[in-house]
DNA sequence: GACCTGCTGCGGGATG
């Protein structure tokens, strides 16, 4: 479905096809009704069936985009409800839970607005509405303790909280509704799982409360909703009264564009920085009023901001950059010049993926490679914010091969294909901090473990869990487990006594007051980074400057005294390192080096590499279509003519010789992780039968194998290399396993309770966090072997940095693909960026760039001859 | 003289 619009593509993304509203709507809606008429705006039909289901007292998910009033969509139900019963109006009723602080703010006043509009009959509903964040003042708190509001929005984190004040719990038998809004942001992850038990808990306090979600699209949306309704309501998804996934059937059109390099001949190979098309960039920008520049990391956001401003002196004070590591202060003040349209670009990472909708955003930048579908469409929709507006998308590679991703993803884009997330299960270390908190909201009461056991069990999380786990973890909670018996901290739920002394073992409550304020302050499962503060001043006196954000303590270490770098989008100069703050002032100096954070890496998604592999299999029949395609024609023909095309249903392997020694480079596409996992992989293998030494590179297309001496593989050999044949064994023995266990630990023992952050106000120094936690490591390596926590960081390990299932599946495929095995004269355009990484780790990044350069011209002076002559 | 991939998110409470 693509048309053609003034040289642009406008790709209509088409939703699932969904039956349409059958019956008339219910009379109970007409005060809904009335509300959008007074308005002049008509409801969308995904609006009625929402508020239809919600009314016959069903769950449920809704999937549609921003900007679509899918708030309304689970907010009227509520508000229906209640002018339909207003004698139930007392207490809690509507729990409203958001990722993001920032969006808890807006929220609360879309929610306030529709409330005081709607009515019948003449009667209002009369509701405290309120929110509840980490930032919320401690007398405000206070007060909702001993008075809720009739709805409250508020985080995950808050949520788990309000579970751990008795007073709190006594009054939750009111509860109607939680709805939980960006729930695909928190499906895969450990915060998932402690809203998951959250939700449990609360099912029990309120039964017949319902569970509402709001979700962008995912490839898996229906186990999204099972996930959050609980096993027992996706029991009967499919039932009249079962939960109802409601999906809105049109979507916002999005203009997708990609910025083609004007000579490809002198485009580069390899590199991820794009700044080559920094002209385009800035013109794209002009063309347009307001645009976000995201990009992939947050060093590349200062490297983009200066280069734009040294470029374009003039756009100082009209472009400005947010990242995770800039200070909260400066980050609201980049929002609310957003909001106000005061700025005219922002360059950016995913901090501004999600969050509060920016009306003057008219046009997304996305400089390199979004490794998803999902991401893709997330950043574009930040664009076009107004009603009947179109969401515009500029994509910029950051090298040539880039250019067959953004062809791919268009591709993806239009079979409105999204990628799945996959929720997390048996973190035990979660279910640990849930089982507490729990045990302090019982207060002196206490709360037995059959009944926390059957409310693990009625979470997906936990779905599965057999008796001897959830022993374990209830020994875990009373003790620590057989290691740590002498440590009374670790003994933080006991139980019950009775005002006649008599113990009540079937029911345990928190230890002490202590532990409980102790516990309440370390809620959560976000672990944060080691970092250093940097803040403007000497550092001498109460001259206490504007803090300017975070930074890694590696980065300052490899610095001394009177080095510049940038910062925030300022050059400054290193004064001083005291405590954990660097101290800076503005520089003199024009340039210096930038920051690079240790953060996670986002592999290709299996989705975009399978658009990829289809665009090459085009390719290969001598296609090119589009834009993007026809520019990098003349590369890929050069990789045609020197070896071949990785391409589906074919795995292609080339041996290359050059002055560093004899490579190997194998071409899977399917993403950083997994090659990482298998490079380490094959060459353990290889060198089990006849030691050598290695160097290893991965990128999201493939990996590379150098070594001295060559390496003989025919295709029986690469067959057995890739075998799945003991992989998870392999795995963990060639990859220095027990070091990765130890670092995936460090979370785990944060989340479970064993170390705690230090008190707010008097930050522990992470390091100490870090220290203690790879103690424990050690401590319950040696003396507790079966420690179910140690089990799970393994696992994480195996799933999270190297995507194991991922790579046994491509290990599978691969067995049945072909094996093409070529022998090119010189680096193919292909093999370049591989060759380039691994060479990285061997020189110095001064003679880097010269080899590099060098090999460039090289290669593309043959290119040419190639390309010449074919 | 040198950056040249490596993201995001939360969180206490009593007293003055």
């Amino acid at each position: 479905m693509t048309t053609r619009q003034r040289g642009k593509k406008t790709v209509v993304v088409k939703a699932d096809e969904i039956a349409p509203a059958t019956a008339p709507p219910m009379t109970g809606l007409e005060p809904a009704l009335t509300w959008f008429r007074e308005r002049g705006w008509t409801p969308h039909d995904f609006q009625l069936r929402a508020w239809e289901a919600y009314l016959a007292g069903r769950d449920g998910l809704v999937n549609a985009p921003t900007g679509s009033g899918k708030t309304l969509a689970v907010w009227m139900g509520p508000l229906l409800e209640s002018l339909a019963k207003p004698e139930a109006d007392e207490g809690l009723k509507i729990l409203w839970i958001t990722p993001l602080r920032a969006l808890a703010g807006d929220t609360l006043g879309s929610l306030k607005a529709a409330a005081e509009g709607i009515s019948l009959g003449g009667r209002r509903v009369d509701w405290r509405i309120e929110m509840r964040t980490g930032d919320t003042a401690s007398s405000t708190k206070k007060r909702q303790r001993e008075k809720p509001p009739h709805a409250l929005v508020t985080t995950p984190e808050s949520t788990a909280l309000l579970l751990t004040y008795p007073e709190i719990v006594r009054q939750l038998g009111s509860l109607r509704a939680v709805i939980v809004d960006e729930w695909h942001e928190l499906l895969s992850t450990k915060r998932g799982v402690q809203l998951e038990l959250c939700l449990s808990r609360l099912r029990t306090l309120a039964p017949g409360l319902r569970t509402w979600g709001l979700s962008a699209t995912l490839g898996n949306l229906g186990q999204a909703m099972e996930v959050l309704v609980g096993p027992k309501a996706a029991a009967t998804v499919g039932d009249e009264s079962g939960p109802a996934l409601v999906r809105q059937a049109v979507s916002r059109p999005i203009e997708i564009r990609t910025l083609v390099p004007r000579d490809i001949e002198r485009f580069p190979w390899a590199g991820h920085l794009g700044i080559r098309l920094l002209p385009q960039v800035i013109e794209a920008m002009e063309s347009a009023g307001t645009s976000l520049l995201f990009t992939n990391t947050r060093s590349q956001t200062e490297i983009w901001y200066q280069s734009i401003i040294r470029a374009r002196p003039d756009l100082i004070g009209q472009i400005a950059l947010h990242h995770g590591s800039l200070d909260r202060e400066l980050r609201t003040w980049v929002e609310n010049a957003l909001r106000d349209g005061r700025v005219r670009g922002v360059v950016c990472t995913s901090s501004l993926d999600l969050g509060v909708d920016f009306a003057p955003v008219d046009q997304v930048i996305q400089i390199g490679s979004p490794k998803g579908i999902g991401r893709l469409l997330q950043r574009a929709g930040r664009s076009g914010h107004r009603p009947g507006a179109v969401s515009r998308l500029v994509c910029v590679p950051t090298n040539a091969l880039e250019l067959v991703e953004f062809a791919a993803a268009q591709d993806a884009v239009k079979l409105g294909a999204v990628e799945p997330r996959y929720p997390v299960r048996m973190a035990l270390d979660v279910l640990v901090q849930h089982m507490v908190a729990v045990a302090i909201g019982t207060g002196e009461a206490g709360v037995s473990p059959e009944e926390l056991l059957a409310e693990a069990r009625a979470t997906h999380a936990f779905a599965g869990m057999t008796d001897e786990a959830f022993a374990w973890c209830m020994d875990f909670a009373c003790r620590g487990g057989p290691a740590l018996t002498a440590y009374p901290q670790y003994a933080r739920i006991v139980p019950v006594v009775t005002a006649t002394g008599a113990v009540v073992p079937a029911r345990f409550k928190i230890a002490s007051d202590r532990l409980a304020l102790v516990h309440r302050q370390s809620i959560g499962t976000i672990l944060s980074d080691s970092s250093m503060t940097v803040r403007l001043g000497t550092g001498v006196g109460m001259g206490g400057g504007k803090v300017l954000g975070t930074i890694e303590e590696g980065f300052i270490s490899r610095l001394t005294v009177g080095d510049t770098f940038s910062f925030a989008g300022r050059l400054v100069q290193l004064v001083k390192v005291r405590e954990m703050t660097a101290w800076v002032q503005p520089a003199k100096r024009k340039s210096g080096r930038v920051p690079s954070w240790q953060g996670g890496r986002m592999p290709l998604s299996s989705l975009l590499a399978t658009a990829i592999r289809r665009r090459l299999d085009d390719a290969e029949q001598g296609r090119f279509e589009g834009a993007e395609m026809e520019a990098v024609e003349p590369l890929l023909r050069v990789q045609m003519q020197w070896s071949h095309l990785p391409r589906t249903g074919v795995l292609l392997i080339e041996h290359t010789t050059t002055r560093e020694g004899h490579h190997v480079f194998v071409y899977p596409m399917e993403g950083r992780l997994v090659h990482e996992g298998l490079a380490a992989l094959v060459a353990y293998r290889i060198a089990a039968g006849s030691p050598r030494s290695f160097s290893l590179a991965a990128g999201d297309h493939g990996f590379n194998l150098a070594t001295p001496d060559e390496l003989h593989l025919d295709e029986p050999a690469w067959r057995r290399l890739l075998s799945t044949e003991r992989l998870a064994e392999d795995l963990l023995l060639c990859l220095n396993a027990a070091q990765l266990a130890r670092r995936q630990f460090r979370e785990i023992a944060r989340v479970a309770g064993l170390v705690v952050p230090g008190f707010p106000g008097a930050p522990k120094r992470t390091r100490h966090v870090q220290a203690s936690s790879d103690l424990f490591f050690d401590v319950l390596s040696e003396f507790d072997a079966g420690n179910m926590l140690l089990a799970q960081s393994a696992r994480e390990v195996l799933d999270r940095q190297l995507e194991v299932d991922r790579m046994r599946e491509a290990l599978e495929r691969l067995a049945t693909q072909r094996i093409e095995i070529t022998r090119p004269e010189r680096l193919t355009p292909f093999a370049f960026p591989l060759w380039a990484d691994s060479l990285r780790e061997q020189l110095s990044s001064e003679k880097w760039t010269d080899r590099v350069q060098r090999m460039l011209v090289r290669l593309e002076t043959a290119a040419g001859g190639e390309a010449a002559g074919g």
